[in-house]
DNA sequence: CATACATTTGAACAGTTGTTCAAATGTCTA
DNA sequence: TAGACATTTGAACAACTGTTCAAATGTATG
């Protein structure tokens, strides 16, 4: 063990969270994360929901999967996402509820 | 009341929201403030620490400042910044647990 | 006032990012 | 296999962002 405190980063941590962080730091992207937080949804239920283009929305979950924020599950012609596990939607769903509440 | 279910974002929440994880999305300035959360810390000092030149500190804590994350407080010459609230430092301090933690 | 120290500001630049559009791939069924 | 539907991919573009450097502002003290 280093000298580092309770709350120091190191840099790789900094790095690591930060990339959560940035990936989050999109509203289009924010939303879909959201969107496909408690119930697995396909990608163009939710182009249609948030009223954007399927590309878009798949680019972005592309992005979003790299980064083991969500998870895909193909289902015949659909694929359908989801919070890629508990720790994902416990993270994002504190911080909804911490603005929502401010 | 509107047919929102629980973790719906409303468009302002998710752009709110999003402020506040694109300003934590970048790795230096996420150093910036952990490197004040629970100290206040002179511009630079927080530059000695980080190995940043003092501009660059200043700039990012202009941005910080500016959503609210960290407070200014002029002592002398110097000028203290720290996180803002409790709520901002229990925020961060919750994610970087996650990920130190995973 | 003049000098030194601390911070802020603005312009400028390279690199990154979100979005769109068109084309390609994957998958089911008639 | 052909056609329809769902998703992915790649190129291209404008807009944004982090960083640097030099200059300006603020502040204490000789």
């Amino acid at each position: 063990m280093s000298k580092s405190k309770k709350t120091l980063l190191s840099g790789d941590h900094a790095v690591a969270l930060a990339d959560l962080f940035r990936l989050l730091g999109d509203p289009t992207r924010l939303k879909i994360v959201v969107s496909c937080l408690r119930t697995p949804l396909a990608v163009s239920d939710i182009a249609d929901r948030l009223g954007l283009s399927v590309s878009l929305v798949s680019h972005h979950l592309r992005l979003l999967k790299g980064a083991r924020l969500v998870r895909a599950d193909r289902q015949g012609k659909q694929v359908y996402y989801q919070a890629d596990d508990l720790h994902v939607r416990r993270m994002v769903e504190d911080m909804v509820t911490h603005i929502t509440e401010h």
